[in-house]
RNA sequence: GGCGGUGUAGCCCAACUGGCAGAGGCAGGGGACUUAAAAUCCUCACAGUCUGGGUUCGAAUCCCAGCACCGCUACCA
């Protein structure tokens, strides 16, 4: 093959991103190019990343997040949607508090410069904004609105004032959600343990709706499986049966008093050989005061009372309990139940008692033997049935050569009247055992979640204030939505941890319902309902009169596709599925789901471990875009791996992918050079024109399939092969022989593939150098046509009891049957004198022949 | 402990969901161009898919049993 290489290049115009991105970031917003409305008659498209928290300089988990979303943004723009794809802050929340102290500064100009910092960086990526719907969460134009949600809430009975044991953030110095403490029992945003404090709070009923955010899980297919798992977990749905047990009086007799336990095997009640008391239990003063057991049950009190206090330690803690010296009256058999404290029993789950079933549930099992305690079989495999079965024993057995509990499906022995029914999970004697209690009024059959409401008070200044008034004579009153909104006053000296409680200006009110002095509340929402509806207000973000028109979010909503990190895959997202089924029941969205299809994209490490600056191994994006340009780090991001799988940054990659774009450049260039002078008209070409061609609308396919499943790094791949294959073919065919109009074609479809990718790059071939007219942004997606694609001839590997030993090339249109002959005489010598037991035929592949 | 994910070349990653293990890139070798270097271009080698079984004409892909790493979750009755 000769080699037929350019000399010096004509034009020395290089690829420079720094020349180039400026010019055009500037240009579309003078254009309005990314301003969309909604009357444009074509299908709409709600593409969201989540809006980020104004901390400062982005890093790399935002360009990756961002330019995922901005890829599928501008590709579904000129595949022909009217899309939305906005951005705004999430920008109340304690980081501006804490470095508005540090700074002695305030948390409102803090976040402000910050915001202008990111909104810079991301104009610096080019990302497809639209500009005129940003919103920050601290805009009194914004949480004006998070209020009046608020009152709607209250009017519908889903706000509540309650006292409880609620997590509290020595650090923060403010109350935290269940879902805001994490991992090792701290707080989600500085790690600090959390303690626990009996306080009066505000909570959203989100247990109002535990079934419904269950339920429609299945509705949603396009998220991913690991996301619904999760949340379905933390919604923590089981069914089971409602026990009443009836306490004994300090003499053993009946007291009329009756405990309720929750538990999901009813089947196991005749095993219950002791009953257990959460240490928190209102109950447990009353019981052992002024007794024997006081001193043994106040120290587990107290342990636990610490214990929740001090880091929790990974692994299983040692359990600590006490007896009362009372009982509880079994309902089935009337036996007395010894009761006591343990420190394994939760307050907040169930009704905070315990029946215990040593025999049939591991930690009772551990707590029998560690104290003592009788351990009934109720439950057993059939085989080994008659080992622990009274009605063969004479006896009932207290005790089981059994090294843990046996939780599994059995028969029930020991049981009374059920002995021989099938037991277990949701069994019949499960159900026949919840029956008699049933009939007894003494049980009934009950589901109970995980989930608890959600608390979201919080004693701090930079929030969202809580619009309600606290009236000694009328109590708890809601601000009136005309006097809305509650202004977060500024004057607030943040360096001395001020916070509304601090300002009489604030909270010295009349009360709006009798007139006389009240107390304004102090706390401020939790940031989370923030970010509960923003993506409803970006589709109106303009409104002054309603948080939104119900007409234009019927358009939009719901989101289409939601980009954002796993992080969120509860918090967030389900506080955004209950405010959206609450907003729904309103009547005020188009569906009870927020977002149709979400996108988890995995995180940016180097040398393994997630970038971060205490660790001190951060990638800045600017630096990146100073040195590289901005699309090169976009293409490059997405080149690295598939979206939702985590990558490893390596800066030699991104240098690989300034080459490829910068050859990419030059190909077009070139050719732009070349056909300067008129293309001629397309002939049928040569065969080095026709794999061109073909190689052009395989790329073409590939690329659109791979942006419609979000495998951006072998769309990107395909694009290099076509590069590839281009200069092959001007490797191969001389100048002035070339298929001036192909190679054009070859030009103009590259660039418009590239165009979501590399915006900046693309826009500068087309309208620079391909001279085309308008935006490459606003052209059709390239056309793929299969048939153009096509080869005539495939070549396919024949195999002969799996082994290839030969290859033929055939045209695609031979049937079987002369792919057979024609393969047969190709290792004619394998099969020869041997029994042809098979042939499989796979078209475009192989021939597979088997013979004995 | 529970749930989930991942394991393919020195590295990052592909493989039409059962069909010849390699698309692309990085790093590496060789070459062209250059007085030289950089840049650019051409070219080459490298693994039999974590391990052990099984199903199949055929397994990276499906099944079973393990191993390793990474997430999330965890005394939820």
């Amino acid at each position: 093959m000769e080699s037929v290489r350019r000399a010096t290049p004509v034009s020395e115009k290089t690829y420079d991103p720094h020349a180039i991105e400026p010019k055009w970031q500037a240009s579309w917003e003078s254009e309005g190019l990314y301003h969309i409305t909604e009357d444009t008659g074509r299908p709409k498209k709600y593409v969201l990343e989540m809006f980020p928290y104004p901390s400062g300089d982005i890093h790399m988990g935002h360009v990756r997040n961002y330019t995922i979303g901005d890829v599928i943004a501008r590709q579904s723009t000129m595949r022909g949607f009217e899309v939305l794809h906005p951005i705004g802050w999430d920008a109340f929340g304690l980081p501006a508090e804490n470095a508005a102290i540090k700074s002695d500064s305030h948390p409102a100009k803090w976040t402000y410069a910050n915001i202008e910092t990111q909104k810079a960086s991301f104009r610096r990526m080019g990302f497809s904004y639209d500009w005129d719907r940003a919103l920050a969460t601290c805009d009194v134009e914004y949480y004006r609105w998070g209020q009046w949600i608020f009152l709607k809430m209250w009017e519908r009975g889903l706000v509540e004032r309650k006292s409880s044991a609620v997590n509290w953030c020595p650090s923060c110095m403010t109350v935290l959600a269940n879902e805001q403490v994490v991992g090792d029992g701290v707080c989600w945003r500085c790690k600090t343990p959390v303690v626990k404090r009996e306080l009066e709070q505000w909570y959203f009923k989100i247990t109002d709706y535990a079934q419904r955010l269950l339920d429609d899980l299945d509705t949603l297919p396009g998220w991913p499986e690991r996301v619904k798992t999760m949340q379905a977990n933390w919604i923590g749905r089981s069914e089971g049966a409602e026990v009443d047990f009836e306490l004994a009086g300090a003499d053993g007799e009946p007291s009329g008093e009756t405990i309720t336990v929750f538990t999901t095997r009813p089947d196991t009640l005749f095993g219950c050989t002791f009953f257990l008391l959460a240490p928190e239990h209102s109950l447990v003063k009353s019981l052992v005061e002024g007794t024997e057991y006081a001193g043994a049950v106040q120290e587990v009190v107290d342990l636990a009372a610490k214990e929740s206090s001090v880091e929790r330690s990974m692994g299983e803690r040692e359990k600590h309990g006490a007896f009362t010296g009372r009982y509880v009256v079994n309902p089935v058999n009337g036996e007395k139940v010894p009761i006591w404290v343990a420190d394994y029993v939760l307050m907040d789950y169930g009704t905070g008692a315990v029946m215990a079933v040593p025999s049939g549930d591991e930690r009772d099992f551990e707590f029998a033997r560690q104290y003592g305690l009788p351990i009934v079989p109720v439950i057993v495999p059939e085989e080994r049935r008659e080992r622990y079965d009274s009605a063969v024993l004479g006896h009932v057995p207290q005790e089981v050569d059994w090294d843990e509990a046996y939780s599994g499906p059995g028969v029930m022995v020991n049981s009374g009247k059920f002995d021989g029914l099938p037991g277990g999970k949701d069994s019949e004697g499960f159900r026949a055992v919840t029956e008699s209690l049933a009939e007894q009024g003494k049980g009934r059959f009950s589901v109970n979640f995980r989930l608890r409401d959600w608390l979201i008070s919080r004693q701090r200044y930079w929030g969202n204030p809580i619009p309600a008034i606290h009236c000694p004579t009328c109590g708890l009153v809601p601000v009136p939505e005309d006097q809305l909104p509650v202004v977060l006053p500024m004057d607030i000296d943040i360096t001395k941890g001020q916070t509304l409680a601090d300002h009489p200006e604030f909270y010295q009110t009349t009360c709006p319902r009798c007139g006389g002095s009240a107390r304004r509340e102090t706390d401020t929402m939790d940031t989370f309902t923030c970010s509960s509806w923003y993506y409803l207000r970006y589709c109106d973000a303009r409104n002054d009169s309603a948080s939104w028109d119900p007409d234009k979010a019927g358009y939009w909503m719901p989101v289409d596709q939601y980009i954002g990190g796993i992080e969120h895959a509860i918090l967030h997202l389900l506080y955004s599925r209950f405010w959206t089924k609450v907003f729904f029941d309103m009547g005020l969205v188009p569906s009870g789901e927020p977002f149709t299809n979400l996108l988890t994209q995995g995180m940016v490490k180097l040398d393994g471990s997630t970038m971060s600056k205490s660790k001190g191994n951060v990638v800045a994006p600017e630096d990146m875009i100073e040195r590289y340009g901005a699309d090169a780090l976009r293409a490059y991001i997405l080149f690295m791996a598939p979206p939702d799988k985590d990558l490893e940054w390596s800066y030699e990659g991104l240098d690989g992918m300034f080459r490829f774009l910068g050859r990419a450049w030059r190909l077009v260039t070139e050719i732009a050079e070349e056909t300067a002078g008129g293309c001629g008209v397309a002939a049928a070409g040569d065969a080095a024109a026709q794999k061109l061609r073909r190689e052009m609308h395989r790329v073409i396919g590939k690329v659109t399939d791979d942006v419609e499943r979000f495998q951006f790094n072998t769309a990107i791949s395909a694009m290099m092969e076509l590069v590839n294959a281009a200069n092959a073919y001007r490797g191969e065919v001389a100048q002035g022989a070339r298929d001036l109009a192909l190679m054009r074609e070859v030009a103009v479809t590259l660039t418009l593939l590239l165009a979501p990718f590399v915006p900046h790059m693309a826009e500068e071939l087309w309208r620079g150098v391909l001279t085309e007219d308008g935006s490459v942004h606003r052209q059709a997606w390239p056309e793929f046509d299969p048939s153009a694609a096509a080869a005539e001839e495939v070549e396919l590997a024949v195999q002969v009891n799996g082994k290839v030993r030969g290859r033929i090339t055939v045209p695609v249109e031979l049937d079987d049957e002369e792919v057979i002959e024609i393969a047969l005489s190709e290792v004619a010598s394998h099969v020869e004198g041997r029994e042809i037991k098979k042939v499989v035929v796979v078209g475009g592949r192989l021939v597979s022949v088997v013979v004995g």
